[in-house]
RNA sequence: GUCUCCAUCGUCUAGCCCGGCCUAGGACAUCGGCCUUUCACGCCGACGACAGGGGUUCGAAUCCCCUUGGAGACGCCA
């Protein structure tokens, strides 16, 4: 194993669902994982008792595995860096802030979260640049602070942050990134509860772990500074951080549950194959470089560069992930789809367990090209278990005609003479009854279909003759007949 | 408000780092057409962008500055 080894993780906090932003941070880092022969780690970062949830773990977890972004460190797999769930580490960000102590680093912190609040507002009054902590705690002597926390008095930890200059890193996607300590208050490293930060814990933990590069959302350059300052107190190096843009909503702001679907799971029961959602989030801020886009996983890990990830924003445009999903449904596993789709018929009170699997996957094989989405098949394709019970009246005012009464009665009649039930058979008998009857096929056909399945369009006529069988469509064709003798 | 980041077709993007090959390429969507005795797929075509203004240069989508616009951050949340 080589010293300078890539590892790198994905820290979700269960708070609720994974979303699609976090699916494609996850993604990338997997995928730079896999590509550089590294190791992707999970880690759950729980330190926020209050929005906890826990029925979000199994949520973040299930939708990982459904995109195939498998772990190989982290819950569940365990590994040498464990815990991986930061409130089982409480005992580790405790000795590491009390190293911080030792070296008067930080500083206990007495203000109310009261007073805080008064003192932004205030800030926020007099117009003042930005609402951070005024400091007050930092010039209390060690022993009055001591006497404080000996009587009980509750209190956080607090970095001594520089009070002048500015801070920069070498951010792996932007460049370097310089900010004015103005910006950055003494930020709280463990709070009253005895659990650390987010800061805090984070930056030990990415030590601890020895993540080698930080692949995160953008929304966390405004705290890398104190971030850089934490390793900096610690006298660690720190990871290559990277920050990878937002995913915004068509109109233009955070995508969100109420802008349509937004966590993965909803994506999934909206219809979406993994394999696409994969291809079209690595698609989001990433390209190969040349003009492919449908891409396996292997081909997207194959090709996957961080150079070649993008600065810029992006809207996620649902269009397109439907047409990638049709794409992907053209050539997938019919018994893989089937497990799905079965539920969607089943639902819908259609009699699937009559039928065998053969008949049910050749049915969604049918179907595969005409569908974007998984839940079509669910609202497509009952006739192929329940005789039509109507007909579309558009459709039937216009193919059903005394004309082709005599054409459905003939098939009705000469299809017991067929020998081999299949489409090339059926397709002579019908164009024999054509000539017959001095008929165009293009006549008889749709009203064929229309008589067998109540609708206008569809597969392949003759592939669904054949799948359907012979007693079906005499059934169905005899009864268009009647109706015909009786509504026409 | 302050700070930071970002800026090519409606959308995802190539080109930008290392100026000329850009008359700016591809994809989705949209609109036409072809194929098809249905629908879809597929194929062909059309529409369509370097945010604006200044520089630098023989030459700028590419480098610099300003403006504008967008996003994010400013918590004992992550």
């Amino acid at each position: 194993m080589s010293e300078n080894r890539i590892r790198v993780r994905f820290a979700p906090s269960p708070t609720g669902y994974l979303h699609v932003g976090g699916a494609r941070t996850a993604l990338f880092n997997y995928l730079f994982a896999k590509k550089t022969g590294g190791t992707f780690i999970l880690r759950i970062e729980d330190t926020d008792r209050t929005r906890f949830q826990e029925d979000s773990l199994k949520e973040i977890f299930d939708s990982l595995k459904w995109m195939g972004i498998e772990w190989t460190e982290g819950p569940e797999k365990g590994g040498d860096f464990g815990p991986y769930i930061q409130s089982e580490r409480l005992d580790i960000y405790k000795e590491y802030a009390q190293i911080l102590w030792d070296r008067g680093q930080v500083y206990p912190c007495f203000c109310t979260p009261e007073r805080l609040e008064k003192m932004r507002k205030e800030k926020e009054l007099r117009k003042e640049q930005h609402g951070g902590y005024d400091r007050r705690c930092r010039e209390i002597s060690k022993e009055e602070a001591q006497k404080r926390i000996d009587a009980g008095e509750p209190y956080v930890l607090r970095l001594k942050a520089p009070l002048e200059g500015s801070i920069s890193f070498v951010d792996g996607i932007r460049g370097e990134i310089e900010t004015p300590v103005t910006m950055v208050d003494d930020t709280v490293l463990m709070k009253t509860d005895g659990y650390p930060t987010y800061h805090l814990a984070s930056v030990v933990d990415d030590h601890l772990m020895e993540i080698s590069h930080v692949l995160r959302g953008d929304e966390w350059i405004a705290s890398t500074p104190r971030h850089i300052l934490l390793y900096k107190a610690f006298g660690w190096q720190p990871p290559v951080i990277a920050h990878l843009p937002v995913i915004l909503s068509p109109d233009g702001g955070k995508l969100s549950k109420r802008k349509g679907a937004a966590s993965v799971m909803d994506y999934k029961r909206a219809g979406y194959l993994p394999e696409a959602l994969l291809n079209f989030l690595s698609l989001l801020g990433w390209n190969p470089g040349d003009d492919r886009e449908i891409m396996s996983v292997d081909d997207i890990i194959e090709a996957f560069d961080m150079n070649r990830i993008s600065a810029k924003p992006s809207v996620f445009d649902e269009d397109k992930l439907t047409w990638m999903n049709g794409q992907y449904m053209e050539h997938y596993d019919s018994a893989k789809l089937l497990a799905d789709v079965e539920p969607m018929w089943a639902e819908k009170g259609l009699p699937v367990a009559d039928f065998s699997a053969g008949y049910k996957e050749h049915v969604v094989s049918l179907f595969r090209v005409r569908c974007k989405k998984v839940t079509e098949f669910g609202e497509n394709g009952g006739y192929f278990f329940k005789d039509p019970e109507d007909y579309d009246a558009k459709q039937a005012g216009k193919q059903f005609t005394t004309a082709v009464k005599p054409a459905f009665d003939k098939i009705v009649e000469k299809a017991d003479g067929v020998a081999d039930w299949n489409r090339a058979a059926l397709e002579g008998l019908f164009h024999g009854i054509a000539d017959e009857l001095g008929m165009s096929a293009g006549k008889i056909n749709p009203a064929v279909r229309l008589a067998v399945t109540g609708v206008g369009g569809g597969p392949d006529l003759f592939d669904m003759l054949e799948l359907l069988g012979k007693d079906c469509v005499k059934r169905r064709v005899a009864a268009a007949s009647a109706w015909i003798e009786k509504n026409v």
